[in-house]
DNA sequence: GCTTGTTTACGCGGAG
DNA sequence: CTCCGCGTAAACAAGC
């Protein structure tokens, strides 16, 4: 680990892992979501050190990318040519890193099975099974189906969100919380955060503006986040010039979450001094929350250990 | 053959 | 000491 304080890590290793590295290049993109080849570039472009042992830290991203449920994979439309799928956040994957720190996650981020289902998720789920609701949505009603109506279009799958610890009482913002459970990005073309509008614009899906309104009246106080308090960035880390406000969740969140590390070592530039964030914030403070995402999941092609699990929590050690 | 993606295994280090 | 997150290696499959 190099050790901060010195001009430049430019040839030294950063202090982000992998999954931190990954989750700046698809929070960084406008679409919020990368193919694997768009994420190495996005990290040999910033990080030096990466531009050597490619097949090392390539073969590890792509682990990681497997292997770690906050991660998920979007297949090409057919009138997208290329190689492998996009790759994007789960949608509730927003409270992985410590005060935005993308040093060390707090907590890994697991999917995991129905039986958890806290009683405010089945809420919500009857309320988007609810045909009248989905219509008002300008959704396909679900007539009946297990499935919420968007897990019949061809890339989405019923979403269920639960809360398998029932603990909101820490400090950290539970995914379960209601500025996680309604995800982000709804309104804006290019206003990212949350992946899944984009993935259904994406996906050439219609993402009704009835859903944002609806989130509006169901919880008003969506909005009104505050677990993202304004930080100041470490100096040293600025140089790595990533646009952080990953995972952020709404618009009252008043910094771009520029990677902090956990324990900080040294006073931070405004992110301003970033160059490749300056340029454009709204990669960096993701619009209002979609309701849509918290519903529902991209079909991922997983089998066992990411895509058959209906909802997501933040596991707790 | 190369790229992408999945899975298993192992070791290290930090946190509790 | 245990647990967990992480990095790495490696085997393997699928698709081009």
């Amino acid at each position: 680990m190099p050790r901060p304080g010195k001009s430049s890590y430019s040839e030294q290793k950063p202090p982000y892992s992998y999954i931190s590295l990954t989750a700046m290049a698809i929070q960084g993109s406008q679409e919020k979501m990368l193919p694997l080849s768009d994420i190495y570039k996005f990290i040999m472009d910033r990080f030096p050190y990466y531009r050597e042992n490619t097949q090392r830290w390539q073969n590890s991203l792509r682990h990681n990318l497997s292997f770690n449920d906050c991660f998920i994979k979007i297949p090409r439309r057919p009138d997208q040519p290329g190689k492998g799928s996009f790759w994007a956040l789960h949608p509730n994957c927003g409270d992985m890193f410590e005060n935005g720190s993308f040093l060390r996650r707090r907590k890994r981020f697991k999917v995991v099975r129905a039986e958890h289902l806290a009683s405010k998720s089945h809420q919500m789920i009857h309320y988007f099974h609810h045909p009248h609701n989905q219509t008002k949505m300008g959704l396909p009603p679900s007539e009946g189906s297990p499935v919420p109506s968007l897990g019949r279009l061809p890339h989405f799958q019923s979403y269920n969100i639960g809360n398998i610890s029932g603990n909101q009482t820490s400090g950290f913002k539970h995914p379960f919380a209601i500025e996680n459970i309604i995800g982000r990005d709804y309104k804006g073309v290019m206003t990212g955060g949350l992946p899944l509008a984009s993935m259904m614009h994406h996906l050439g899906y219609p993402v009704p503006s009835q859903i944002s309104n609806m989130v509006s009246s169901m919880w008003p106080h969506v909005g009104m986040m505050d677990s993202m308090a304004t930080m100041t960035v470490p100096q040293e880390y600025g140089h790595f010039g990533v646009p952080m406000k990953t995972l952020c969740h709404g618009p009252s969140q008043t910094i771009p979450a520029v990677p902090l590390p956990i324990k900080p070592t040294a006073s931070l530039p405004p992110v301003s001094a970033i160059p490749s964030l300056a340029v454009n914030p709204s990669i960096m403070c993701p619009s209002p929350p979609a309701v849509a995402g918290t519903l529902l999941e991209p079909a991922i092609s997983q089998p066992e250990n990411k895509s058959s699990m209906l909802h997501s929590v933040l596991v707790h050690s």
